[in-house]
DNA sequence: CTGGGTGCAAAATCTTTGCAGATCC
DNA sequence: GGATCTGCAAAGATTTTGCACCCAG
């Protein structure tokens, strides 16, 4: 994907960001897609991933590489962490303090220059937490 | 992939989990079969994704999400963290102190039970800092 | 108008699987 | 001998791209 010189807007990617935006979950391209189909039949799946990507290249969203092989998206500008339920495998967005001056503390024991990191917490959502279904074990 | 009942050895699979744990970076599928088929030329690319996914259920080995659409792979020993530069994508194990009592911290903001986190930080590698290349942006 | 954007479909990537034969225990 | 594993190749799944037309600025 070659960047262009500058950006028009289009009611597509417009869409993808809003339903991005005013989701909670974290969303497949192929879900947002079929999301969106439903308002805009003639959408494409290969502009949901060229939206994203552009999305993405302007700093309006970002990729989550959870641990399923899927590329999953959200919108998202302040910073904040993840819990992944290792279960039933929801991912929450969750905002906490950093860890003071981890990223220092980081750089000091390193030679990267370190501009940002990300934190994922891996455990279990409360639903699954519930004694519900027992020996559920895999 | 349906979980066998127990485990047989294959060369194959102490070869893979020798090469992932004798190297520091983190190596794709794909790098592995190309590494291994020098000194097995019949091995296939096919038993590398097996062995691998059996190598993750066994412990032996972790997969890495990083942010470049191809899964990654390591060899799990002890908690650590990674270091991505976002210039040249290299991917550098990285042990530092635990941020203290962060587990305990994420489980009382949420609802989780957070049994482990990942971090990965992301910046400028040393080679990448050096203003070599001038101009080299994306 | 001009360059970015879209739809559609083909292509490229990456990963998984079915099958017959080899291996391990 | 029986379950597991391998190679090979085909199939799946996900993501990218080429092309002709459309739309925003």
């Amino acid at each position: 994907m070659e960047t262009p010189l500058k950006y028009k807007r289009s009611r597509q990617r417009e869409r993808i960001l809003g339903v991005l935006k005013s989701t909670n979950s974290h969303p497949s391209a192929d879900w947002l897609y079929h999301q969106l189909k439903k308002d805009m039949p003639r959408l494409s799946l290969g502009t949901v991933y060229r939206n994203l990507n552009t999305l993405i290249a302007q700093g309006f969203v970002q990729r989550l590489p959870i641990e399923d092989g899927i590329d999953r998206f959200e919108a998202t500008i302040e910073p904040h962490y993840h819990l992944v339920c290792e279960q039933c495998g929801s991912v929450t967005d969750f905002s906490m303090p950093h860890p003071i001056g981890i990223n220092v503390q980081a750089e000091k024991l390193s030679n990267f220059k370190i501009k940002r990191h990300r934190i994922d917490f891996y455990g279990l959502c409360s639903k699954c937490q519930q004694p519900s279904s027992k020996g559920g074990s895999s």
